[in-house]
DNA sequence: ACGCTTTCCGGAAACGTTTTAGTGTGGCAG
DNA sequence: CTGCCACACTAAAACGTTTCCGGAAAGCGT
């Protein structure tokens, strides 16, 4: 177990031999393949990364950028945890391992990236809260590190990306909300750099659009991605002249502040005001009225990021389909109680 | 960039000379440090990783290792994140770096440990979720890499572990219910090995004797740690003869299937029955009536596990006290109005 | 017997870094 | 002048692995 080369002269072999057999190299007898696997086996030895690392120049190990924020670790919950197992169940299939690269949230996002990247320890990388304009892309793009942003940002430049369905997601929502009579159709939006926020609005206000009912940006409100911004989404939106009869909260978390600011009030979700969420939680079962917000498998979300990754790495293309990939992830209605205001008109 | 070799041969220094003036050892001109230092800034020059851990035997970074279980997802929730954060805050000090190891849920977890350490991939761990009995700290000891445990397991050796006060938050609970003329208090415990549960009812067991309150096992409910088994122990809570008057939930997930079938069998928590939860969640504040549980800062609580591994570390033990630490962390009372309920007596 | 290919293996270089041992210079005391 | 020391540096070894290259042995057809 001191290294590869005590196990050679355990067999009386050579290392490049041993070393060959453990690979699955051609070259090697079957016979003396398994006895280097047996003996490895029997003595406990496994491949010292760093020797590997330096010599292939290769780390065999994909990162998982997170930051924790202290919005992030409000909202995210198991977002992440979610999405790793989808993520290592296809990288195991390729002898690769996932580590979560936490940023420390008094570090700048950029220059921790480029310490990682300088390091060289993965060979690839999954970033996430992408913002508007993000350093971190052009960086990746200028060293040539295989990537994929969960998120796509809005600064030029061609890579490869997976977003969620925004624009399917506030179509559907704004559809719904229509056919049931709303007019004045209100939003929440978090009021961070996320580019998530701006693009949701985006599509809202085109929807809005389609149904020739004109955008008003006195409905767009920007409020912290938190249980307490939707208190205060609460809060705007009963201030508001010609109040909204319906709103978009973009995150579920939002919710339980917006319940409680319109109980307060008197106002009744559901019953006097449709409201429609974004991203499932599994936690969102105890608000009252239920909520109708829209799903998506975690996993499998984690299953096309690995394989999009995959793609972009040279190593691997012949599994995949190489080239730059942009992905629409959609999501699907979960329909629920909290819209069931309707007017007639 | 391309690695020491061209900025020794771009300043027309020796290349022992670079590494030293990059790393503050002495033996080397103050002018010419500067003049190191200024140029591997210029090129953009970081140390390759590989080759340093190669060289050096250690990887200046500090392993988290979590499991992605769908248990663990659906409850751990910004748990992790959240520690992350005050470790962070003390490694970045001695320059380590933080990774975290999700374990697939599809993989033994002492294999998948088994693996990162053979790899030697990082210089020390944090383990957490721990067993009843639980091998990873075997395989640690044995292979002599520091660790610390976060939750101590119920096997003998000497180890490091940080718990939490679980002997203190019974103890706490079950006064409190007590002096509110309580007497049948049942608790809903995990139903898996983690030890926690164990560690938890027995200090319940002890405090309810410590008031001569005999222990009655029908009154240990254990059920799945999540928003389910607080339906099912709510269900099953209504089924048991002699009705308990209050209970403890281990989890405050719980907390939110518990209402629902309190609920529907038309008890209404906080005034028919007395409910405290454990941990404390941001999201928890939804619930009506507002759960009595406690709190702790998971920032502290990250702080105190990155000192404790760096005593366990021969490399840091001058700065940290060395030797075995087993720490116990406490939390505080938060009232709500779950425990409102009081008994005339 | 000969040449050719195939199969299997050993030797050695290479990856990028740190660290040890050694070298040359100059100053200073004797 | 000689010996000694401190200083600043160079050269080279070492870490553990993979991979390239060459070569021995065996099989096979002529």
């Amino acid at each position: 177990m001191k290294g590869i080369r005590q196990l050679a002269r355990h067999l009386d072999i050579s290392i490049g031999t041993v070393s060959r057999a453990l690979n699955g190299k051609p070259d090697v007898n079957e016979e003396t393949r398994k006895r280097v696997l047996a003996a490895a086996e029997e003595l406990g030895y496994v491949a010292n990364q760093s020797g590997r690392s330096l010599r292939q120049g290769t780390t065999n190990v994909i990162g998982l950028m997170i930051e924790s924020t202290k919005e992030t670790v409000e909202n995210s919950d198991n977002f992440f945890l979610g999405v790793t197992g989808g993520l290592q169940s296809v990288l195991a299939r390729h002898k690769l391992d996932l580590i979560m690269l936490p940023c420390p949230n008094d570090e700048d996002p950029h220059e921790y990236l480029k310490r990682m990247v300088a390091r060289r320890v993965v060979d690839a990388l999954i970033i996430s809260a992408t913002q508007r304009v993000d350093k971190r892309i052009d960086l990746l793009v200028k060293a040539k590190i295989p990537f994929v942003a969960l998120g796509r940002s809005s600064s030029g430049g061609s890579y490869t990306w997976i977003d969620l369905d925004f624009e399917g997601v506030a179509a559907s929502a704004v559809d719904r909300l229509v056919s049931k009579g709303h007019r004045r159709i209100a939003i929440a939006a978090p009021s961070n750099d996320i580019n998530l926020g701006y693009i949701f609005v985006d599509a809202y206000q085109r929807s809005l659009e389609r149904h020739g009912i004109a955008y008003d940006p006195s409905l767009v409100i920007r409020v912290k991605s938190s249980e307490q911004g939707g208190y205060q989404a609460g809060h705007e939106m009963l201030r508001l002249d010609g109040k909204p009869t319906a709103i978009i909260l973009i995150y579920e978390l939002m919710a339980i502040g917006f319940y409680r600011r319109l109980t307060e009030a008197g106002v009744v979700p559901g019953r006097d005001v449709a409201v429609i969420g974004f991203r499932e939680e599994p936690r969102g079962k105890f608000l009252q009225p239920s909520l109708t917000c829209f799903r998506m498998s975690l996993r499998d979300l984690g299953v096309e990021l690995a394989e999009t990754l995959l793609a972009t790495m040279p190593a691997y293309s012949e599994h995949y389909p190489k080239g730059v990939h942009n992905t629409i992830w959609p999501l699907e209605l979960v329909p629920g109680e909290s819209d069931a205001f309707t007017l007639a008109n």
